[in-house]
RNA sequence: GCUCCCUUCGUCUAGUGGUUAGGACGCUGGCCUCUCACGCCGGUAACAGGGGUUCGAGUCCCCUAGGGAGUACCA
């Protein structure tokens, strides 16, 4: 038997951080067995289904690199085979036509509320002969008695009393087959081995039990893998600030990061918390993921981010650092190589977004100082250290790293103060602000014409300065 | 209300009857150092509560509390 799991989301907005996890372990679990893995969008809410939240789907899990092997398919174009279906279980009388209103139906729940009971529909039209040219609803005959048991991969055995559950309706007034009806009939047809998904379908899978079984086919292994709350505990969901995974991509998070993130959300190994692709392939192992909901915690994966951004290629980083730097304004063409100035930004940065802010003095002048990094090197006592920077910076005939480290060195040494004296001075004038990374590496970046001209700025103020103290 | 699920540091987690309850993020002290960051060394902080079972319980059972899901002609 061949694995075959599937992602089947609801087009109803886009693909945020639990559906993303949760196709991540589908994903990876076909991946780990050899199997298949299937993306199929349940649109029969004709209502709330959107091209647009389909194409947010299926962009974001391209993002990710969550590729599928079949789909993706559209139950929306399988309505037919859900017809030939309830036909089926019509003919068989394991599904009845019910005209009840919604009136008496909602009568019924208030009601069984009343009394301390679970609502549940009563069977009133099981033994009618609905007229099938009048409105109605088709329903399935759910068992009156006995239980249902769920072997789930996850939370291990759990059983449902049949009485609890009640007959549900599969078919629509308008015609429309209905979830339960047409998950099950789904995963029939597309062979599905394993279902996993969100444990927000617990509650259903025995209902789908028993219309498997009543179609006289066995279920398919069940994983129902816990929710992802937010920053704060609180539910993550689309009402509550659940955000797309593109929105991570926009604020600079690298889908690897991401990704490792999401899969140490509810399932470990060991000590281990990086994981590439291949890794969590081979480790993966569901029945090691978490029953408990966990909340979803931005620094740990800034810290992620920041370990990939550090360890992969400059030369990728810059490609994807580019977008961000256009976000800023700024075309990366005209000026020093973004490729040297992501190299010199990778250990400093948890997003490129953070990256393209802290490398835009390569690119732009700053507007003005940072108050505090002003106040403290751009002093009186900066001032024969800067002139003496540029002077030498004005003659340097190379413009090196090199030249550029042995320049402030020599500086350093004729004034006999410690580097620090030089180069803080030195770097508040060129960048603007007390950080940034080596102060020779800045200087290259920055280039001589836009060094001398920053400098000269500083000066200037430092002047100021003593006029106002004088 | 009813049914089902869940509960170890602030957060993510390790732990499968005997551990000084481990790691990671965060926070924090220090080292490194031209700044920031990286890196390295150290610190902080948890078994929801109560009953059992057992020589022994974070680990097994029960109860309570808290949280979540479902209870739709949504998925």
């Amino acid at each position: 038997m061949t694995v075959r799991t599937r992602f089947a989301p609801s087009p109803t907005g886009f693909l945020h951080v639990g559906g993303a996890r949760t196709a991540l372990f589908s994903w990876l679990y076909a991946r780990k067995h050899g199997g298949k893995f299937v993306l199929r969008i349940e649109d029969t809410d004709l209502e709330r289904s959107t091209m647009e939240s389909v194409n947010a789907i299926l962009e974001g899990m391209t993002w990710l690199g969550l590729e599928y092997d079949e789909g993706p398919f559209y139950q929306t174009k399988r309505f037919d085979r859900y017809d030939e279906v309830i036909q089926d279980l019509l003919e068989r009388g394991l599904a009845y036509r019910c005209n009840c209103s919604h009136e008496r139906l909602d009568k019924l729940r208030d009601e069984a509320m009343k009394r301390k009971e679970k609502p549940r529909y009563d069977g009133h039209c099981r033994g009618i002969e609905v007229n099938p040219n009048e409105p109605h609803v088709i329903r399935f005959r759910n068992p009156e008695t006995g239980v249902v048991a769920v072997d789930d991969l996850i939370r291990g055995r759990v059983t449902f009393n049949n009485e609890e559950l009640d007959d549900l309706i599969i078919r629509r007034t308008d015609g429309s087959p209905t979830y339960n009806l047409t998950v099950v009939v789904d995963d029939l047809d597309m062979k599905i081995t394993h279902v996993i998904r969100g444990d927000d379908h617990l509650n259903n899978t025995p209902r789908q039990i028993n219309i498997l079984q009543a179609l006289d086919a066995s279920p398919p292994i069940y994983g129902h893998v816990p929710m992802i709350l937010g920053d704060d505990g609180a539910r993550l969901s689309k009402r509550h600030g659940a955000v797309s995974v593109m929105q991570y991509r926009e604020a600079g998070f690298l889908p690897e990061a991401l990704l490792n993130y999401l899969v140490r959300l509810g399932w470990s190994h060991g000590d281990q918390e990086v994981f590439s692709v291949d890794e969590m392939i081979e480790l993966f192992d569901i029945d090691a993921v978490n029953k408990a909901a966990s909340s979803f915690n931005t620094d740990k994966l800034l810290w992620l981010n920041q370990h990939y951004i550090k360890q992969d290629d400059a030369k990728r980083i810059a490609h994807l650092l580019s977008p961000h730097m256009g976000n800023l304004g700024i075309d990366p063409s005209q000026g020093p190589d973004l490729v040297a100035v992501a190299e010199a930004h990778q250990e400093r940065a948890r997003s490129l977004v953070e990256m393209a802010e802290m490398s835009a003095f390569c690119y732009q002048d700053y507007e003005a100082f940072e108050e505090k990094a002003a106040k403290k090197h751009l002093r009186p006592a900066a001032r024969e250290p800067l002139e003496r920077m540029r002077e030498t910076l004005d003659s340097l005939g190379e413009w090196t790293e090199e030249t550029l480290h042995a320049a402030v060195e020599q500086v350093s040494a004729d004034l006999d103060v410690k580097m620090g004296k030089v180069a803080q001075p030195l770097r508040v004038a060129v960048v603007g602000r007390a950080a940034s990374p080596g102060i020779d590496v800045t200087l290259y970046l920055v280039g001589k014409e836009a060094s001398l001209r920053r400098i000269d700025k500083a000066l200037d103020y430092i002047r100021q300065r003593e006029a106002n103290v004088g």
